[in-house]
DNA sequence: GTCTATAAAGAGATAGAC
DNA sequence: GTCTATCTCTTTATAGAC
């Protein structure tokens, strides 16, 4: 039953179609978001998308699903034989990278959640709980060892997650406050970001 | 013009629509708010509801404007006579404290913004800009007198509201991936946050 | 002030020609 | 595979009785 790009032909449409939908959906939430957006964007008609997608819902979690692998990345590439700080360091550098790199992603999994995710919630306390719950076990590990500051493991995660994501769902707060392009703002934020996970706020003499 | 609070009566009829109001808005975004949905959480028809507000947009613009105040109460706040450090710890208590206190007021900002903010753009860019810059020099000067370390100030401020308004807005992501109670899980939220912002990840003695 | 009934528009999905 | 036309349901908003 699983058809998975039969064709080319049918791969590259259904492809042009998500990458629509995912516009749509990145600016609206499921529920913003109009067949008559999607299609409009993908160029083509909306029972033409249908014939595709059969239904708005049957598009949303083909992106959810597609994108869920890419957007773990960075946390599964956590790796428990290296250094503690330059670990995290590289992570938090990932991260902030996905979030410029893939803002419609992003937004697209923070309208699901804020909005109580009732299209991933099994997702979330599956494979999501699993993998930090992993992970969290390696950061244990460390701050066993005295390699890493006693902070909860989990809650770390959560703070990379959210000062990282920030800079893609809330980039109109970002950029109403600040003045600076795109490469300036990734930049300083990646230097803010690692002086406060790495060293704290406290002035070093 | 300025019709507000005719009577007690009204008052008291207009702050029990925009609770419910408050209720769906967050929990469906503007667009995914129904007034059928508000009328039921409110007890009463949908014609009535318009009756106190003309237009579904109204009550939304009703909303924002009169929660700004309190949502921006913790930065202004902070205070330039005090000791940089403790004023910031101070701060991101008070943050993490209406994150658990209003998280409905919270995930309302969080779906307006993440889909480009169209109805508070003039806000941001007014009276949010203004504020940070203000509260930026104050991190500022505390910088250059060597009270505290070398970071962008505006950044350190998003990273204050990223990791506070998490617990907010994804609210649901990070109670699959834990177990605690709402209790437990801000303290260790609270205490997570000081040591990363205050000391950092690296080990001490 | 509050309601029932309804108009008018929006939006998801289908029928059927090409 | 793609389209135009259309059905149907939802939703915003109004009319008008009480």
């Amino acid at each position: 039953m699983t058809n998975t790009e039969r064709s080319p032909r049918r791969a590259a449409t259904e492809a042009r179609i998500l990458d629509a939908a995912l516009d749509v959906f990145a600016d609206h939430g499921f529920r913003g978001a109009t067949l008559d957006g999607i299609a409009s964007a993908a160029g083509m008609s909306k029972p033409n998308l249908l014939y595709y997608f059969a239904t708005k819902e049957e598009m949303h979690v083909a992106l959810l699903d597609g994108l869920m692998d890419t957007w773990l990345d960075p946390l599964e590439a956590l790796d428990p034989t290296g250094e503690p700080i330059e670990e995290l360091r590289a992570y938090i550098r990932r991260k902030l990278a996905m979030a410029q790199r893939y803002p419609r992603e992003s937004r697209l999994f923070a309208n699901e959640i804020v909005q109580g995710a009732p299209r991933i919630a099994s997702m979330l306390s599956g494979r999501l709980r699993a993998l930090v719950q992993a992970k969290a076990a390696i950061l244990d590990e460390w701050i066993m060892q005295g390699r890493l500051a006693p902070v909860d493991p989990a809650h770390l995660i959560f703070a990379i997650w959210a000062t990282t994501q920030h800079y893609a769902d809330f980039d109109v707060q970002v950029c109403a406050v600040l003045d600076s392009d795109d490469d300036a703002r990734f930049d300083t934020a990646l230097a803010t970001l690692e002086i406060l996970f790495i060293d704290g706020l406290r002035p070093r003499g």
